[in-house]
DNA sequence: CGTTCGGCGCTTA
DNA sequence: CTAAGCGCCGAAC
């Protein structure tokens, strides 16, 4: 027997696909898998397994917009249907909040546990931003110690990587 | 500036 | 099941 239903449907329904772009902004590349139209992981990466757009015009629509959002540091991507089953209960609740924080706005570590009910947990939110799946659409660059400096940014780049998506949405710091 | 130490959620042993 | 170790912190020296 042939596996499981993931050919394409007239609907429009489950189906896996992935797609990258290069990121002048970043001068790295974003890929990005979905699985029944939602996005399930981003990447930034040097070395994208899959290049070019991916299967599905939804799929295009929402790669297209993260796109855009890498180049005008302007794009609201609250409304981009994000999959965090498999995500722990608190790092998701962390993440979730996260996502309303829009474009050119900062917070800290500590801000988000304690709006979370949980102050004192900053540095279990810095883990929660660790292991994102969705970097960019769930905007953990915009989480900074308290403090001057940048904290530190796990994806390709590092920090260089934070403050260059800071700087193209305008925050200062 | 740097160093230490407490605290939290999660993973792994 | 408990225990130890780790990490995009934070506050106090």
């Amino acid at each position: 027997m042939k596996g499981s239903f993931t050919r394409p449907r007239e609907d429009g329904a489950v189906m896996p696909s992935s797609g990258s772009f290069f990121a002048a902004s970043l001068g790295l590349h974003v890929e990005a898998s979905f699985e029944g139209g939602r996005l399930q992981t981003l990447r930034i990466t040097d070395a994208p397994a899959a290049r070019g757009p991916p299967e599905g015009e939804r799929e295009r629509g929402v790669l297209a917009r993260i796109a855009r959002h890498l180049e005008t540091g302007r794009e609201d991507l609250r409304d981009v249907e994000v999959d965090l089953t498999g995500v722990p209960p608190f790092q998701r609740r962390i993440l979730e909040m996260l996502r309303e924080v829009p474009p050119g706005a900062t917070l800290s570590y500590g801000d988000l546990a304690k709006r979370a009910g949980s102050p004192g947990a900053s540095r279990a939110v810095g883990g929660a931003m660790a292991r994102n799946p969705v970097p960019i659409v769930v905007p953990c660059h915009r989480v900074v110690p308290t403090g001057k400096s940048l904290g530190n940014y796990s994806a390709t780049g590092g920090v260089a990587t934070k403050r260059a998506l800071l700087a193209l949405e305008g925050s200062r710091f």
